[in-house]
DNA sequence: AGCACGCCGACT
DNA sequence: GTCGGCGTGCTC
């Protein structure tokens, strides 16, 4: 007999279920473990992952349930992944379900071959809630019981679609499938334009419309599988062309198209590094260059390198609207690529992860989850950006990208390149400490150079007496004019989105409160309403103050509706335009308002930080930070890299074409380190004095952090709970040898958000494993605690709001 | 995570 | 004497 252990798919965070079924014949030949089965467990039928084969049980087996159904003709995760996804449960403290579920996509369509098969047995029927719709459809429910399960189709047939539906929903049937496969396309031929030239097609469209259909979609992707296009058009449309030497079929090469820009010196000497080292097992680099730098013709050469020694790569991006501009320049030079984001439909998704377990894709490109793309023999793995914060899931698995890109790459011995222009501290410091070897790129490419930064001190603004308004000095109004006459573009950041900061009660100080956070509401101009940023409840802006009646509310602070507001009244001729999360929610807007500034068709475009990255506008000259002061002041250890982070990537907006770019910093504290390092550029001193820092105040890199918030709609069941966490965690302290810091018990910087309030307790402790035992056993404890109380636990956390 | 079993209070 | 609260334990 042969037995599969099963992992059972139940969201529980507590434990995982791993039970043995056996496996009636007739056995499948091919693998088992990897693929996904339905099994009754309990009382219930539930769907499992078989994670290991066996010919014997363990001895204290009683009882061994057969599987039902196997739901998949091949794994869809091999061993290596099942190794990945005990490391992520391991390391991130989740279950080996919540882990696996990353690594296989959940597809609720594209099942086949569909069955009903009974979820109530027969001798429990009367039990059963719902047991009248079993006696409503007796005859059905007893041939389903006798036969076992019956076809979709004739069950369709028997009680129509909504009966089904209603039976399913009420538990009483299950209606399985087995997931559709891939087809892989055999022979790998493909088809191409051969001796055709463009100016023939119009004729062509009334002649053979079908024909110039071909050509057109040849022109478009290059290429397209044989079997594809075979499926698509008739046999003597694609005779034709190949008669008339337009089109030609031919096996699809791994030849690469040579690269048609030349490189500097510097990137040269830095793809040489990289790709000399490919093949060689596991290591790890950092590509730290400027802005501007060209770190993705780098990446470009590398991933070209390793696909030509026949393995795969994978290119990681920070957000969705930076894959576009990646995809653009890698589609051009490698064929087959893969594109992963969460912006992708499930469906999409699904196909596209089909494919590149299929081996068709030589490159998959993506946002964070695509760091679990299917991809076999991995060579490289290039995380761009790859200090930003987009890379760790804020939801458990709260798992960081670069560090499972970094797992994958030593389990695949391939390399790891991450690029960034400010590397996060605790990345520079793996590459100080030889842990990763550093490649620098200093110069710019091309003729731009670096710009000419100024930091403007506000308090004069203030001092003197505000000429234009109170956010904009006469100094950078000036810079914007002569930038106007010059016909030059300009940038504006502000990283506060809406029209004001807070509503306030001029008689008695009362700010405008979010009824459901403990956070101020944020007045938006559009809307003409006021907005919780943390919760997205809207309320008309009230007439009196709530709590001493006065009349008198205003709007203080600024954002960049205001702004924007501001600057027209100021510069009546200027084309603005603004671009934040707001705006970005309306479709075609963002693309357009792009589209216009790279046409120079805007004279100043405002934003929040969303346009200080990625985006290359050649003819910027200006770039304008109008609140520096607004990004330092966060209540978290990491808050100065943050400010320097984004100071240095909205300066390298200025000045990327043959036009020399300047750049203003209004700042209150013009002697705060931070922001003279950033006008600086000087990345190096920074991460000097803020690792010393790290080092003083025992902070990451030099120390581990676990993260315990506890929410719950009572302030006195968090604060007990908290309590008694901190008591137990107190208890380890003392026990222990090592240091252990404990901070907290304390509210959360946003004490409540969605009517929750959140206590906090951060534990530090070099020794990581120590601190993963503890979130473990929290975990394990859980149901000690009231179940409404929520219990997350982070390991090393990025963000702590 | 579900679900059944089972032991105590309140209510017909 | 019965209905129902949720603590405890089990699921191959
Ligand atoms: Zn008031
Ligand atoms: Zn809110």
């Amino acid at each position: 007999m042969k037995y599969v252990d099963v992992l059972i798919d139940i969201a529980d965070s507590r434990a995982d279920h791993i039970y043995t079924y056996s496996v009636p014949p007739p056995v499948p030949e091919k693998e088992l473990t990897g693929r996904r089965v339905l099994v009754e467990w309990g009382k219930k039928k539930r769907e499992g992952y078989i994670i290991r084969e066996r010919d014997f049980i363990e001895q204290d087996i009683t009882h061994v349930k057969p599987v039902i159904k196997i739901l998949d003709r091949e794994p869809v995760f091999d061993s290596k992944m099942l190794e990945l996804a005990a490391w992520i449960a391991q390391t991130y403290l989740c279950s080996l379900v919540q882990a696996l579920r990353l690594i296989v996509p959940r597809a609720i369509t594209g099942k086949k071959d569909k069955v009903v098969l009974p979820n109530v047995k027969e001798e429990e029927m009367l039990s059963s809630p719902a047991s009248f719709l079993v006696n409503k459809y007796l005859p059905f429910f007893e041939e389903l019981w006798q036969r076992e399960e019956i076809s979709l189709k004739e069950a369709r047939k028997k009680l129509g679609k909504e009966v089904l539906e209603l039976l399913a929903r009420e538990g009483l049937i299950l209606v399985a499938g087995v997931y559709a496969g891939y087809k892989p396309l055999p022979g790998g031929y493909v088809y191409r334009l051969a001796g055709f030239e463009v100016k023939e097609l119009s004729a062509l469209r009334k002649k053979a419309p079908r024909q110039a259909e071909v050509l057109a979609l040849l022109m478009e992707k290059g290429e397209i599988a044989a079997e594809q296009l075979e499926k698509t058009f008739a046999r003597s449309t694609i005779e034709a062309l190949l008669n008339k030497g337009y089109i030609k079929k031919v096996k699809k090469d791994k030849k690469i198209f040579s690269a048609p820009f030349v490189l500097t010196e510097e990137q040269e000497r830095a793809v040489e590094m990289i790709v000399s080292r490919l093949e060689e097992g596991y290591r790890e680099f950092l590509l730290y260059g400027v802005t501007g730098s060209g770190k993705s013709e780098i990446y470009l050469r590398a991933a070209q390198a390793c696909i030509e020694k026949g393995k795969k790569v994978m290119v990681l991006v920070p957000e969705i609207a930076l894959t576009r501009h990646l995809v653009e320049m890698f589609a051009l030079r490698i064929p087959g690529i893969a594109v992963m984001h969460s912006g992708m439909t499930r469906a999409e998704r699904y196909e596209e992860w089909k494919r590149i377990k299929n081996g068709e894709a030589s490159l998959v490109l993506g946002t964070r989850s695509a760091v679990f793309a299917p991809l076999s023999d991995l060579g490289l793995i290039i995380v761009d950006e790859e200090q930003e914060t987009s890379y760790k899931q804020e939801e458990t698995p709260r798992y960081h990208a670069v560090e499972v890109a970094r797992r994958r790459a030593q389990m695949e011995d391939a390399l790891l390149l991450l690029g960034s222009a400010t590397p996060s501290l605790e990345t520079f410091h793996r590459a100080m400490e030889g842990k990763s070897e550093l490649i620098k790129l200093s110069r710019r490419i091309g003729n731009a150079v670096m710009p000419v930064i100024y930091i403007e001190d506000m308090r004069l603004n203030l001092k003197r007496g505000p000429k234009h308004n109170l956010f904009l000095s006469d100094f950078l109004y000036n810079k914007i004019e002569d930038n106007l006459k010059r016909g030059k573009q300009c940038i504006l950041f502000l990283n506060r989105r809406g029209y004001a900061w807070l509503t306030v009660c001029t008689e008695c100080g009362n700010i405008v409160l979010c009824p459901h956070c403990s956070v101020g509401m944020t007045y938006h101009q559009d809307i003409k309403r006021n907005l919780c940023h943390y919760c997205n409840f809207t309320a008309p802006v009230p007439s009196l103050c709530t709590r001493c009646g006065s009349r008198y509310l205003q709007q203080i602070g600024f954002g960049t509706q205001r702004l924007e507001e501001e600057l027209k009244r100021l510069f009546p001729g200027a084309r603005i335009k603004r671009l934040d999360i707001d705006i970005s929610r309306k479709r075609e807007e963002p693309r357009n308002i792009l589209q216009a500034m790279q046409r120079g068709e805007i004279d100043i475009l405002i934003g929040t930080q969303m346009i200080a990255k990625g985006f290359n506008f050649p003819s910027v000259s200006l770039v304008g930070i109008v609140d520096a002061d607004g990004m330092l002041n966060l209540p978290d250890f990491r808050a100065g890299e943050r400010a320097f982070q984004l100071i240095v990537q909205a300066a390298g907006r200025a000045g990327r074409g043959e036009i020399p770019g300047e750049v203003v910093i209004q700042t209150y504290q013009p002697d705060n380190l931070v922001i003279n390092l950033a006008a600086k550029q000087d990345y190096m001193s920074f991460y000097l004095e803020e690792i010393r820092l790290r080092k003083i105040l025992n902070y990451p890199p030099f120390t581990n952090i676990l993260r315990l918030v506890v929410s719950d709609e009572e302030e006195k069941l968090c604060q007990a709970v908290i309590n008694e966490l901190a008591d137990y965690i107190g208890e380890i302290t003392d026990a222990k040898e090592e240091r252990i810091e404990i901070l907290g018990p304390a509210p959360c910087p946003i004490k409540r958000l969605r009517d929750r309030f959140r206590y906090q307790l951060m534990v530090k402790c070099e020794n990581i494993m120590l601190l993963r035992s503890i979130g473990r056993f929290i975990i394990d404890n859980k149901e000690r605690f009231p179940s409404k109380t929520r219990i997350e636990i982070d390991i090393n956390p990025l963000m702590t709001m």
